[in-house]
RNA sequence: GGCCAGGUAGCUCAGUUGGUAGAGCAGAGGACUGAAAAUCCUUGUGUCGGCGGUUCAAUUCCGUCCCUGGCCA
């Protein structure tokens, strides 16, 4: 796990050169087909060396979510680990990670129409309304939500719309978790926050260097993609897309989109602080990946001597 | 060289009819159950360009100097 330029990517390869592993990507944008750029997808030379799992399975235009990881990196796992060789887990979206170890509650999916009324209700009326709404049908979820907090109200009120429970019964409900492995957790952290910044500030620029703009113009023709969808929120191509809209210019794709990848980074080192039993390492040494490496040499052989 | 407009938080700027100042952005901390690279919450002391003067009190008024931009030579 780390945040976003910590350099996984490169420690992860590394290991799986050294150990039995096959890589199952945890990053939520690397989840969209033709979203290479922006997310810093490992390229082809990479792909060929190292078995990867979970790249490209949707479309830029469809959504995913926690609940599918799940279920798909179990699949992975499964596979691979009947191929006797190792799951290696990277990436950066926390809640993937969490969801998979600790599992979810047995809520009802996502329903796009539903959504669609809730929109609906929120653009006539304001969040605060709906808050107000589902504070009638699920007071204790409203009472933990602000009134501003869009997504996690729409998705209250849509539990309850669907099931005509409200949420928070579901989340009582003690959770069944299938995770018949052993995970070991480590961390890439920046022992130095401004040098991450620098490093942000330098692959944001061999972005659009490379052609972010051109690839977002490129999957805007392919697919009828809408600023609102999923996909269309990622950082990079959001500030990309307002850049196409003439919203704002050259200077402005590249401040803002450098500031919401800083944000991005701190919210995934919120993440990572508040987790249990994570090794961490400073992915600013030289050495990482050699100090990762023989971490994960010396605690895979612990549980080979424990059984 | 002359005239004009500015110099206030990291940035862009507001403001104080004289009682040492506040927004947006950035930054920091936090939350997180089917959109999570999402969504939301909390957080603003800075020689108010320098030096003098007037005043009980100056970032605010006066003088002077420095800097930036524009116009005129």
């Amino acid at each position: 796990m780390g945040p976003t330029a910590s350099g996984k990517t490169g420690v992860a390869m590394r290991l799986a050169r050294e150990l039995p592993c096959e890589i199952i990507n945890v990053d939520s944008a690397q989840i969209y087909k033709g979203m290479d750029i922006g997310t810093a997808k490992p390229g082809p030379d990479l792909l060929r060396r190292v078995p990867h799992n979970l790249l490209d399975v949707i479309e830029p235009h469809e959504s995913y979510s926690a609940a599918r990881f799940r279920d798909d990196a179990l699949a992975a796992m499964r596979e691979i680990t009947e191929r006797d060789r190792i799951p290696l887990l990277v990436g950066g979206t926390m809640l993937y990670f969490k969801s998979l170890v600790e599992g979810l509650s047995e809520l009802p999916e996502a329903d796009p129409m539903i959504r669609l009324v809730i929109d609906t209700m929120a653009e006539e009326q304001g969040w605060p309304a709906v808050h107000a709404r589902l504070r009638q049908v699920d007071p204790e979820t409203a009472a933990r939500l602000s009134p501003n907090d869009a997504q996690r109200i729409q998705r209250a009120l849509e539990v309850y719309y669907i099931s005509s429970k409200p949420m928070s019964d579901f989340l009582k409900k003690p959770k069944y978790v299938y995770f018949p492995y052993t995970p070991i957790k480590v961390a890439l952290v920046p022992g130095d926050r401004e040098k991450l910044h620098d490093r942000i500030a330098r692959r944001f620029d061999a972005m659009l260097e490379g052609g972010l703009v051109a690839e977002l113009k490129q999957l805007r023709e392919e697919f009828g993609l809408e600023a609102s969808m999923p996909s269309m929120r990622c950082v990079g191509y959001r500030q990309a897309w307002d850049y196409l809209e003439g919203r704002i210019d050259l200077a402005g794709l590249r401040e803002q989109g450098i500031a919401a990848t800083r944000q991005l980074a701190k919210r995934q080192l919120t993440w990572l602080r508040s987790m249990e039993g994570v090794t961490e390492f400073d992915c600013l040494e030289q050495d990482v990946a050699e100090l990762v490496l023989e971490y994960l040499r010396r605690e895979l052989e612990a549980l080979v001597v424990s059984g």
